[in-house]
DNA sequence: CGGTATCCTGGGAGATACTG
DNA sequence: CAGTATCTCCCAGGATACCG
């Protein structure tokens, strides 16, 4: 590093942080591998739900919009009922499976060292 | 996928559930990139600060705190006037360089990815 | 220079109940 | 089954000012 290098790693507009950004949301990442690695690509509310230990139907839903208006997925409704309603990655969605797989697969071979971890890693209690 | 197969990958208490909790911090990861891949593994307080675009004084030593009691990095004070103060990865922050560069090496290989996202994507405006 | 003390706000996130 | 509608909590995170 040169001495007189300003320091633009963080720069507050920078790709990286619009990665963090997509992290710090606490179910984004979860849905998509779901839908990845346990659905193929695609599932149904409920099915997503199951795969979710914890998550409310409202934060569901509420994430599920969200990641739909940014292009991650797509909504499937099918006219019957009871209602059956789809959701699929997009090619959008399926770019950002790299990075989700990426951490996911750290955490599960590192098991060990999360376990090392404080309990105050991330200031909630 | 065993149609059985009951769905874990994302058990309450699994390791990758604890990853994504450093990363939902906003500044961890900025911090434990900022000390390795920027000053080595050790830097000062005012030097970190000017590393980490939009930080306050407030978030940046709140956050070091915390990482600190986690176990990720120590805090070495020099008793001079004025104070100088030193943090450094520890054997275990450093171990959590490997996934933190991960996804900073993604997103700037991927920034086009990252301007096809719709401003919604985390849920901030 | 590094740190602390306040004060304040947004909105993430949960719980619950209701609708078609 | 999928989705809304409320209500509430609470705490991450920012702004500001002061201290040794």
């Amino acid at each position: 590093m040169q001495p007189g290098t300003p320091d633009e790693d963080w720069r507050e507009d920078c790709a990286p942080r619009r990665v963090l950004e997509i992290f710090a949301t606490k179910w984004t990442s979860m849905i998509l591998h779901a839908l990845d690695a346990r659905h193929g690509g695609a599932a149904r509310t409920g099915v997503l739900q199951r795969s979710l230990p914890g998550i409310s139907k409202k934060m569901l839903t509420q994430t599920l919009r969200e990641m739909e208006n940014s292009g991650l997925i797509t909504r499937h409704v099918e006219g019957t009922v009871p209602p059956a309603v789809e959701y699929r990655l997009t090619a959008l969605g399926r770019r950002f499976i790299e990075p989700v797989e990426l951490l996911y697969r750290w955490g599960r071979d590192n098991a060990d060292a999360l376990d090392q971890l404080g309990s105050r890693a991330t200031g909630r209690r």
